[in-house]
DNA sequence: CGCGTGACTTGTA
DNA sequence: TTACAAGCCACGC
């Protein structure tokens, strides 16, 4: 896990399932969040979550480490966004699949799913017009 | 149609 | 049991 992470290119980023299948625990994102918080010296900063398609989000609660890690990561040439938004079409780490093109999408067929959580599945009842709020 | 945020679900510590 | 440095999905813009 810790050497997956330090594997992580500097100037690239990963996301913590990507993280966490690399090390051989496919859907282990928690788990490997666990290990960096444990662990120090290791690059967390380019670990971040993730968001829709090639944007990468970052979920840390944490305000002040959110901020600490977007300007390690600007500071190392990732462009994050005032939400924390990064673009992994062209930031994201791309470990071994070489037919991956970061010039655009990145190729999910050797990744497939790298998260794979159930967290959607049997969720969203009938709202009623609004997304949220009751 | 594409990007972004919001909200729910799951797992470990 | 609760909290959290996550993830997916659906809706909004």
């Amino acid at each position: 896990m810790h050497a997956v992470i330090r594997a992580i290119p500097r100037g690239s980023v990963a996301t913590y399932g990507q993280v966490a299948e690399l090390a051989g625990v496919p859907g282990g994102a928690r788990i490997a969040a666990a290990s960096l918080k444990q662990e120090v010296n290791l690059p967390w900063q380019r670990v971040i979550g993730k968001a829709s398609g090639r944007r990468g989000r970052i979920k840390i609660l944490d305000p002040v480490g959110a901020a600490i890690q977007r300007g390690l990561l600007e500071k190392e040439g990732v462009e994050v966004g005032d939400r924390g938004l990064i673009d992994l079409g062209v930031y994201g780490w791309l470990p071994k699949m070489k037919t991956a093109r970061r010039n655009g999408r990145v190729g999910k067929t050797t990744m497939t799913r790298a998260g794979s959580d159930r967290g959607a599945s049997l969720r969203r009842p009938p709202r009623s017009g609004s997304k949220r709020r009751a």
